[in-house]
DNA sequence: TGCTTTGTGGAGCGCGTGCTCTATTATTGC
DNA sequence: GCAATAATAGAGCACGCGCTCCACAAAGCA
C-alpha cells in the first residue's frame, strides 16, 4: 500500500470556502489555498488535477446540499396540496441554506454557476454539473405543472423570476452581509405572490 | 501647439464597452482594448494613467447617463403627486435606458460599482462616483419620504429593494441576453407594487 | 528653420499566475 | 529488509498581465 493521505480532500474544499468569503474568486489562488489548506501546491493538483477542478467539486458539494433541500421543501409543500406554497418554500430555500450553513449559502452566492461550469473541467464534475442543472429544471417544471398546470418556456419562466431571481436580488445580498433578516424574507414573499398573481404573459 | 489628438478618449471608452460586452471584465486588458481601439498601448496611458482609470471613466459616463434619466422620471412622477409611480418609474429606468441604449445598459449591468470603485482611482474620478452614490442615495430619500413620509434606514431600504435589488434580478438578465420583454417589466411592476405594499417592517 | 510642447508607438520590465516535474517520504505486502 | 505504490513538497517554467520608458512624430511659435 502507498503512502496515506495527509489533507482531505474536504478539508481543501473548506479553505476554498475561507478564500471566496474573505477576498471573492480573485483571492482564490493555488498558492494561497495551499497555504490555508496547510497543503503544497503539487499535493492539491495531485488530487484535483487543476484549479478549475477545485472549485467545480467546492460549488458542486454545496449546490447539491442547496438542491436536497429546495427539492424536499417542495415536495413537501406539494403533498400538503399548496402549489404556491412550493414556489415559496424554493424561493426561500437559500435562506434556509443560510440559517443551517451560513458558509455553504456564502459560496452558492459569490460563486455563478457560469463561473464554475467552464470548459477545461474535467468530464467527471463538468457531468455532475450538468446533472445539477437538470435537477433544479425538473423541479421549477414541477412546480410550473402544479401552478399553471403545464411546463412550457412561458410558465417556467415565471416560476423562475420566482425561485431563481427574485431570492438572487433579495436574499443574496443579506447573505453577503452574513444575515438573513426576516423583513427581507417576508419582501421575497410578497415578491414571489405578485409575481405568481402576475399570471402568465398574454 | 503640441501634437493634437489622434485617438479620441470618447473612442476608447466605446472600445470598453465592446470589449466588455463581447467577454466581459476578464477580456478587458489593455492590449485588448489598444487593439480594439487602434491605439496603442502607450497612447492610452498618456490619457488615462491606468486601466481602473479608464474603466472608471466608462462607468461614470454610462452612470451619469442612468442617474440623470432616473432622476427626470421620479420628478415627474412626483410632480403628478404619485409616490409610488415614481418608485415604479425609478426600478423600471434600467429598462428605458436599454430601449435607448442598450449598449449602456449593458455596460452597468455588466460592471458592478463595487468593481469600478477601487483604491487605486485618480482622485477626481474617484470623487465624481463617490458624487454618483449620493445622488442616487438622495433619490432613495426623496422617494423614501414621498412614500412612507421619512427617510430612516428601514424606508430607505424599502425603497432601496424596489429601486436597486428588484431591478437587477429582473431586467439585468434580460440586458444581457440583449432583450427586455414586456412581460419582464410586468413582473417588476408587480413585485414593486408588492414590496411596497409590504410596508416598514415591525 | 529650429525650438518647444504634447501625443504616439512599441519594446520590454517585473510580477503573479496556473501548472509541471522530480526528488523525497511514508506506507503495505512479501 | 526490500520492493512497490502513491502522496507530498517546492523549485521552476511559460505566459499574460499592468505598466514604464523613451525615441519619435506632428503641431504652433520664434
Amino acid at each position: 500500500m502507498p503512502r496515506p493521505q495527509l489533507h482531505a480532500p474536504e478539508a481543501v474544499l473548506d479553505a476554498v470556502e475561507e478564500l471566496l468569503a474573505e477576498g471573492g474568486r480573485a483571492a482564490l489562488t493555488i498558492r494561497a489555498l495551499a497555504a490555508r489548506a496547510g497543503a503544497s501546491n503539487g499535493s492539491i493538483y495531485h488530487s484535483f488535477g487543476s484549479l478549475e477542478a477545485v472549485v467545480g467539486r467546492a460549488w458542486l458539494r454545496r449546490a447539491e446540499q442547496f438542491l436536497a433541500l429546495q427539492r424536499a421543501a417542495v415536495e413537501a409543500a406539494l403533498l400538503r396540496d399548496d402549489p404556491r406554497g412550493a414556489v415559496q418554500a424554493a424561493a426561500d430555500t437559500t435562506a434556509q441554506l443560510a440559517e443551517r450553513d451560513l458558509r455553504a449559502a456564502h459560496l452558492l452566492v459569490v460563486l455563478q454557476r457560469d463561473e464554475v461550469l467552464t470548459d477545461a473541467l474535467p468530464i467527471e464534475v463538468a457531468d455532475r454539473l450538468r446533472a445539477l442543472d437538470a435537477a433544479l429544471l425538473d423541479t421549477l417544471r414541477t412546480l410550473a405543472r402544479a401552478v399553471f398546470g403545464r411546463a412550457g418556456a412561458a410558465p417556467v419562466d415565471v416560476i423562475t423570476a420566482c425561485v431563481v431571481r427574485l431570492p438572487a436580488a433579495l436574499l443574496f445580498p443579506d447573505v453577503r452581509a452574513g444575515h438573513v433578516r426576516q423583513a427581507t424574507r417576508d419582501q421575497l414573499a410578497a415578491a414571489v405572490a405578485a409575481v405568481l398573481a402576475c399570471g402568465l404573459p398574454a
